[in-house]
DNA sequence: ATGAAAGCGCTAACAG
DNA sequence: CTGTTAGCGCTTTCAT
């Protein structure tokens, strides 16, 4: 009291308000975590202390004991990419609905940093999301082993995940270019090593073949604006007269990239992209594209991961969440090739 | 060793290594934290016996002894503006290289929810930074006389900062737009409890007032893509012949507003945002904006926490980041009005 | 309904 | 350089 300094005092402890209501720490600990088991008076004396005096309880201490952190990490490749904010949002929002905290990690579309994050977040998480993964099978089921793990458009057997199905968004595409009367489509393939497109890309050549249209493969690209602007020349040169793109980003390359070029979207090629970012839809022309339920993902990946959480040796499940078409105004019909 | 479910054994302590390699607890835990107080060939030896083990430190347990968790709280209104990826993808990398994880933490724009964040995450980071807030400078003060404190983009009086200076940005805008011989701007105004909306308000009036400009003000809007919209119609009523937004996402929806409204930017109408988002360099025309450094802001937030959570009893300390006019293609001369 | 007591796993003086 | 020791603050049986 006497101090000079103003040092912040040493947070209270759940002894100091024991002693101050004259009740049992235990009493305190339960007054907090199972209120129900302490009359509801005493109770109340105890709030009112804990209040008075600015007592909270030490989450280190309450996760030593009971071997719970009450957080949750979740593994992106990169927040800047718009893919992943309404993801990481519905994330938090469920997360902490439940009293969890998200641990944010980035990866940076490397598979070695996102070990190294996965490892890091591991250690200080009851549990971990990760989206988009670039490591090997292999690793994920060693991680799995020790973690809980939840796995966002990524399928390994035996760990639970929640998937963005592509096939169906791509064939709807492919349907809806061939209505329009597009005979020779491209497509503009993300990164190689991404199971999503494996995916696209695997579907893109059944759909085409099943319907006999010209396909071409374009890439692989890294999923980014300008390897959009590539892939428009490229496309350009093959004469195909529609591209599909692995995301919108790509897609708005491509569109812009077209533009500059005098070539107008959709008169003259039509374009498609996968995501539905929020820009698609106000892009000049707004963009046609495979809409793919983001925020639904980072909500039932939480939920799942949840789950795992309270009930321990839960079966691997697999929630498979369902892609599309949105029609916008940068696909039209083929205007006599 | 004969158990036939498969449970996950629990996870071997530091007493486990400890005994494996025949030395105390307490010289595992040095070989983890102050490798060079450990002879190296008893370092190696308890590393090997640490990996065959399967061993890592307990980070709760860790924690409840240092007092310290290598946690830090980032709290943001919303991670879907896209001003907000840039700055905690920054500030996760500098957290990340210090050995300090990320609690992320959504306010919705709204001071109530915040005010929830802020305690919640208060309660499990060594310290905070918390940006753009909306709530009142009392309770921040409140909160930073019990937790490591860094404000962005909002200056309260004896708490640490980095504040985006945005008046000087402003006043470029209006002086290049002035040289392009416009004479009548309009400001499209942001949230009204916006620190930076009050700022840039401001700047525009002393800057168009100095300059004896027509200077009308349109708002307060919410900070979007839509009201940007309604704010072209309203300028548009006005006769203005240059618009400066409170940020990008509204400078969009003026710009695409004005488009579909069959008035060309920047021939009649100039536009200038704030923020420089990824996509301002991207849209058609390219956004003349003033550039906010927001990555700078998410690293020096960060290494400010860091050395107030080292330094103790650090003084306050106010990093101002300055804006700049990027000069892109939504600003021209005035064809004599 | 409440109290007493035994840790949770690690760290950091302090000795030696 | 390494071992001994005493907690960090809370939770949770087990009693009463």
């Amino acid at each position: 009291v006497s101090a000079t300094s103003s040092r912040s005092s040493p947070r209270p402890t759940i002894d100091a308000v024991a002693d101050l209501v004259g009740v049992a720490p235990s009493t305190v600990s339960r007054a907090f975590r199972h209120p129900q088991l302490v009359q509801a008076a005493t109770r109340q004396r105890i709030e009112a202390a804990a209040r008075s005096l600015g007592y909270w309880p030490n989450a280190a201490a309450a996760a030593l004991s009971t071997g719970r952190v009450a957080q949750l990490g979740l593994v992106i490749p990169d927040i800047e990419n718009p893919f992943f904010p309404a993801l990481v949002k519905a994330a938090e929002a469920i997360a902490q609905a439940q009293g969890y905290a998200v641990l944010l990690g980035h990866t940076d579309e490397d598979a070695l940093a996102e070990l190294a994050t996965i490892q890091a977040l591991a250690r200080q998480a009851d549990g971990l999301i990760v989206c988009s993964s670039r490591v090997g099978d292999d690793e994920l089921s060693a991680i799995a082993a020790t973690t809980k793990l939840v796995l966002v458009n990524r399928r390994v057997p035996g760990i639970s995940a929640v998937v963005l199905e592509s096939a169906a968004g791509m064939r709807q595409a492919i349907v809806h270019l061939e209505a329009l009367g597009h005979r020779a489509l491209a497509y503009a393939g993300g990164p190689d090593d991404s199971w999503s497109n494996r995916e696209r890309l695997e579907a893109f050549r059944t759909s085409t073949s099943e319907r006999g249209l010209r396909a071409v493969e374009l890439g692989p690209y890294e999923p980014r604006f300008d390897a959009g602007m590539q892939a428009a020349d490229a496309a350009l040169a093959d004469g195909v007269t529609a591209i599909v793109a692995y995301n919108d980003l790509m897609a708005l390359g491509v569109s812009s990239r077209l533009a500059a070029r005098g070539v107008r979207v959709p008169e003259e090629l039509s374009v498609v992209g996968f995501d539905d970012i929020w820009i698609a839809a106000l892009w000049s022309p707004p963009l046609t594209t495979v809409a793919l339920p983001t925020r639904a993902a980072g909500r039932s990946a939480t939920q799942l991961l949840l789950r795992l959480l309270d009930e321990g040796e839960a079966p691997e499940s697999i929630v498979e969440l369902k892609s599309t078409l949105v029609i916008r105004s940068s696909t039209a019909p083929m205007t006599c090739g």
